[in-house]
DNA sequence: AACAAGGGTTTAG
DNA sequence: TCATCTAAACCCTTGTT
């Protein structure tokens, strides 16, 4: 039995090893050579982790979230290796002008990211997988003929098989997934490949004896649920069988928060100062973008890298720095105070808005009529 | 039963 | 041994309507 989705083409694009590669642009002569791009978390000189890493440096075992001093040891024995800090200006410059011309395709487009986006190309091709590969194949030579970048591109019927696509073949990948071809495609894949599907969930589903995205297809979607949740059980369920309907569109932002590491762990509330250009950022970014939030909260993560948060909700909406810095300090005041149990030190401290309103008139809907309506009926 | 709030977990890049 | 930063989606519990 086909499978029942409307008939969309939908194009995932997806930049290789972005950072890295962006450096390669400015420093063509860094090509050949091992990069790695770091981010520095000030603590000592060599604290923090691996952004990215090309694809010479990867070959040595380099790669996203490792310590920035591990690499330095698989690196050793290569001085022509280097380690730049993240240059996020110039990236998010490289990544808008390509997200430009992305956006020209089609009128459905979304930036998922600094280097990903979705574009639905339905109504430029018709169904015809045919025209939406020369439209795919348009966007790489565009990429690479206007900024030298490489991507791997990934067409199919919905997001997530787009996605899966692209993974498929990296760097410089392009894989048009037509639907005749999706059973065969997802069968044999890993769970893990599947989009949602990190360790925690490969190794529950490890213990259901689901090993490959067909097994995961065939799997009685009630237990699913029992194990996973009405939401992801359902979503595992259709992902595998290759159903997805979520559209191609641009998301709003729902939350927005700053964080950064400590010189040194902190048992106290000593480190208030160092709230003020968190604070400042966030009331800048909600004057800029015309919004306010209702909820306020602080993160937190302990010497043993613990995350923790603790947040408070507002009855109307602020943009205020003053108004931030003072619901943050009295959750961290609160924090000391209550002493908690082992009372674990504190290594990065951050703030968190949501709860997000349009700026001007009221934060949120009103709860309920019966305010205005009062029962007269 | 439906919803809001608060806090934790997982994923992803 | 070493462990960044940001955002989203979901889960569970508790309390209110």
């Amino acid at each position: 039995m086909p499978i029942s989705e409307p008939q969309r083409i939908v194009v995932a694009v997806d930049l290789d090893y972005f950072f890295a590669q962006c450096e390669e642009v400015r420093h063509p002569e860094l090509k050949a050579r091992p990069v790695v791009i770091c981010v520095y978390s000030g603590r000592t000189e060599d604290s923090g982790v691996v952004s990215t890493a090309n694809y010479v440096a990867r070959s040595f075992g380099v790669k996203s979230g490792i310590p920035i001093v591990n690499a330095k040891k698989l690196l050793d024995k290569l001085p022509e290796a280097v380690f730049l800090p993240t240059d996020l200006e110039y990236y998010e410059t490289t990544s808008d002008k390509i997200m430009q011309e992305l956006r020209s395709h089609s009128k459905m487009f979304e930036r998922v990211s600094i280097d990903e986006a979705f574009i639905d190309v339905s109504s430029e091709c018709n169904g015809n997988y045919s025209r939406a590969a020369e439209i795919g194949k348009g966007i790489k030579s565009e990429i690479r003929n206007k900024q030298s970048l490489t991507c791997s591109l990934g067409i199919a019927r919905n997001k997530s098989l787009a996605k899966m696509a692209a993974d498929s073949k990296k760097p410089d990948g392009f894989v048009v997934l037509h639907p005749d071809h999706i059973e065969p495609f997802l069968k044999d894949l890993p769970v893990r490949k599947l989009i949602g599907v990190g360790s925690k969930m490969e190794a529950m589903m490890q213990s259901l004896r689901v090993r490959t995205i067909g097994e995961l297809s065939a799997f009685d979607e009630s237990k699913l649920i029992g194990v996973f949740g009405k939401n992801m059980g359902t979503r595992f369920k259709l992902l595998a069988r290759g159903i997805d309907h979520d559209p191609v569109e641009e998301k709003i932002a729902e939350q927005y928060s700053r964080i950064i590491t400590l010189k040194t762990d902190a048992d106290s509330f000593s480190f208030a100062k160092e709230l003020t250009p968190l604070v400042e950022d966030i009331s800048n970014w909600l004057k800029v973008s015309k919004r306010r939030c209702r909820t306020i909260g602080v993160i937190y993560v302990t010497s043993t890298i613990k995350l923790k948060n603790r947040s408070n909700t507002l009855s109307t909406g602020t943009d205020s720095a003053e108004e931030i810095l003072a619901q943050a300090s009295m959750l961290f005041e609160r924090i000391f105070a209550s002493e908690e149990k082992g009372s674990q030190k504190i290594r990065r401290i951050g703030i968190r808005v949501s709860k997000l309103s349009e700026d001007s008139p009221k934060p949120d809907a009103p709860s309920s009529l019966t305010h205005y309506f009062d029962k007269s009926s």
